[in-house]
DNA sequence: AATCACGGCAACCGCCATTCA
DNA sequence: GTGAATGGCGGTTGCCGTGAT
């Protein structure tokens, strides 16, 4: 038979994390680690469902994540990912160390798209905005538009639902698998000379980034993360010796800070930094 | 001071590929 | 081999803070 079900949502407490539930989810996860996130909520003592354990934890309280807005240098690097790569936020992600894909999405959408707009670019073709006929209908454009989109194209989703023969989905599927062929090898090409030409910028942003001591740069700047580690944490270099300690210092100072806005900690804890 | 509108972001939803029994 | 659970991802929603009126 399967396996058992993810969790009853009958029950499950949903919204905003509290500092308890935050502080309950970190001591587990230090303590054992990350084996299967089904049994974590119960093992640590939380009414949330797996998932929005796992949410929390990858996107809010793991200890290698940068916080803080993004830099110019960035905005640009996400632009030109997000012409390469398209809506695949996660792989967008992979560029950016202590950054998440939701972080960068939401960047993208309330930031980074308005000021293309203000430039008088489409904010997925990067083209001047006249030089479109219909850039009313973005939604349509997005997919149309662009070859790299992660969940294939709007045409192939107009056929399936236009055609429910089965043999006209498995065409279809199959249609999209060797397009998916064929732009991953282009996508991965461009993106290894994207690399090369960008590592030795990235890396120079990196390090100004690493000096700049900054309240938005605390959470890396105290911590050597080796990102191959991911996604075995219970196994994870991060959790060991010092930085151990030092993290569940940060994260209790960042926690009781985003609750209550004691700047005065904050100044202590960047005095207790240098 | 009160109300409204807007923007930013955390969290949820639903789908899909992978893994497992 | 099959079916169900899991983990991961992208899209979307809704809450909350802030500025404008």
């Amino acid at each position: 038979m399967g396996r058992q079900p993810c969790c009853d949502k009958v029950g499950v407490k949903r919204g905003p994390w509290t500092i308890e539930e935050d502080h309950k989810l970190i001591n587990f996860i230090v303590n054992n680690g990350i084996h299967c996130w089904r049994k974590v909520p119960n093992l640590a003592g939380l009414v949330r469902c797996g998932k929005s354990c796992r949410l929390r934890w990858i996107n809010y309280l793991r200890p290698d994540l940068k916080r803080g807005g993004f830099t110019e240098m960035e905005e640009n690097q996400i632009i030109q990912l997000h012409s390469l790569l398209g809506n695949r936020w996660s792989k967008i992600a992979a560029h950016f160390p202590g950054r998440t894909d939701n972080e960068i999405k939401n960047h993208w959408n309330t930031r980074i798209k308005k000021r293309l707009k203000l430039l008088g670019l489409d904010p997925m073709t990067k083209k001047p905005i006249e030089q479109k006929e219909h850039f009313d209908d973005e939604e349509n454009n997005k997919t149309n538009q662009h070859p790299n989109t992660s969940k294939g194209s709007q045409e192939n989703v107009e056929l399936k639902s236009l055609d429910n023969n089965n043999g006209t989905e498995k065409m279809t599927k199959t249609k999209d698998k060797i397009e998916e062929t064929k732009n991953k090898v282009t996508c991965d090409t461009e993106l290894h000379n994207y690399d090369i030409q960008s590592s030795k910028v990235e890396l120079r942003s990196w390090i100004s980034q690493e000096n700049n001591t900054s309240v938005s740069s605390y959470c890396s700047s105290s911590f050597s993360i080796d990102d191959s580690s991911y996604p075995c944490v219970g196994q994870s270099p991060y959790f060991q010796g010092n930085s151990l300690q030092q993290w569940v210092d940060n994260m209790d100072s960042i926690l009781l800070w985003d609750n209550f806005n004691l700047l005065d900690e904050d100044f202590i804890f960047l005095e207790n930094k240098e």
